[in-house]
DNA sequence: CGGCATTTTGACAATCGTCAATCAGTGTGG
DNA sequence: CCACACTGATTGACGATTGTCAAAATGCCG
């Protein structure tokens, strides 16, 4: 079984036989974690992190009238919280929404990769990036947009990145989240989730086949959402030299930032 | 006149004199922006970060209906787009909210700090980590709160962050925001958030002095908003040589995640 | 004073949540 | 093999929150 973390970095990095090595035995402490069960709680202190390799697991908050708000998703090749070696106290708990094998890095080993492997270091860093970039793209969902296009967008999002661990085909991809998991991801009620399924079938844009959820036709259900995955940032492969544009610094748009809401 | 940057991170890290006089210099290249204008637009390469010395600024997308998603808010001390280096091409605008003071910190520069202060590298990882944690926060908000709450917890937070910059009193601040750049970033509409500010206003939780916000009660207000301000990060000093806690590695929390909505 | 941007208000409609009942699938034990 | 329990999905009825539209009010600045 091959490492889902260096599937997806070697999307976009050329990652040498020693960054392979590195990762591979980093990811050596692993564990079998059934559904619903906290890798970490609220208020733990954590120093390392979890990297899935198999299976969905979640970020998420309860609030204090019982309602919970997941705000990321981990699907296989992820790491949940790289941080510890600057912040500490962690403000979230994480958890498996499926049965998950999960792998153990300790911070030791992470500063180890990111203080010794160049490429790794990088790499790790395009990763927060993303991961921050994903963030934002959901704020813009949840705020912005209605139901039906929110959760088409979701759809399409775990597409890309399942497909970049070789997780889905072109078209569909196992899907082991219930609605209420979803419910909580993008900030709607199970029951109008529920709903939303219903119309988005009855459009023929997505079919359900025991777990797995099938998308009859992806660019139409691209187009539906106005899901583009450039925010991913998966396409382009990079040397593992990282080299760095450099245009003119000191540049300034000059755009104005009006006309909102004029047609 | 004292840098806002320099300011905010002494809330939290000791910086020596040649940390600050480094954080002086790369701040030098300053600019006066007036309200509603654009730094950087959507599709924009960008190298190098925008540090606001003065007024409000905001990243911000616009979506193809024509509205506006504001996914976060910068303010004296924050640095917009800090990764020139790793994800070269911007797919958010940042704009001004009210006539700005910024300095522009080509890349060159970014690179020269991170690699020859230690400190500070390690002080503007912390900053994405906190950018992060804003945004995860919102994130909550928006998808699990009611409207009147998201709101007292937004102006909540800004009251936090002016203070770390000592832009606000214990109290009150300068609130420059127009009611539609605060309804695009909670996902509210412009006539809902003139219902908020009314009940808010009625209960005694804010006031309004011409352009100033005056809140009577503090810990009332965060009480009703459920604030609670460790998720800025802003209170313990670290000593520079930013020490790491190290917990035994490899701990697993043994929280069962469940009994969500049931009271 | 006049013009402009912004806020406020009211009326109405659409979206979405809540509650409760039912249905479907799955696994277990007798 | 079937009854049973359990979880999750679905449906309907109803209500609450919030959006939209349009008009009026307010405040600001020349």
């Amino acid at each position: 079984m091959s490492n889902p973390l260096i599937q997806k970095l070697e999307q976009r990095f050329f990652l040498s036989d020693l960054d392979r090595r590195a990762l591979e035995q980093a990811s050596t402490c692993v564990q079998q974690v059934p559904a619903r069960q906290d890798l970490i709680a609220e208020g733990d202190e954590s120093d390392g992190a979890y990297l899935v390799l198999e299976g969905f697991a979640c970020r998420y908050t309860v609030l204090p009238d019982g309602s919970r708000s997941i705000v990321a998703y981990f699907v296989p090749g992820d790491i949940c919280d790289l941080h510890g070696s600057v912040l500490t106290e962690v403000d979230h708990a994480i958890g498996t929404l499926s049965p998950c094998k999960i792998a153990l890095i300790p911070g030791e080993i992470i500063r180890d990769l990111t203080s010794n492997y160049p490429i790794i270091d990088h790499a790790l860093r395009w990763v927060d990036l993303v991961d921050a970039a994903i963030l934002r793209k959901w704020l813009i969902n949840m705020g912005r947009r209605s139901a039906d296009k929110q959760i088409a967008h979701i759809l399409c999002e775990l597409l890309v990145r399942l497909q970049a661990v070789y997780l889905a085909t072109d078209n569909s991809y196992d899907f082991p989240i219930r609605q209420i998991d979803l419910a909580d991801a993008v900030g709607l009620s199970n029951v109008h989730v529920s709903r939303v399924f219903k119309t988005l079938r009855n459009d023929d844009l997505i079919g359900f086949e025991g777990r797995g959820l099938r998308i009859p036709n992806v660019e139409r259900l691209k187009a539906f959402a106005e899901f583009n995955p450039s925010y991913l940032h998966l396409e382009p492969k990079q040397p593992g030299n990282y080299n760095r544009k450099r245009s003119g610094a000191g540049r300034r748009g000059r755009g104005i930032q009006g006309g909102h809401r004029d047609p």
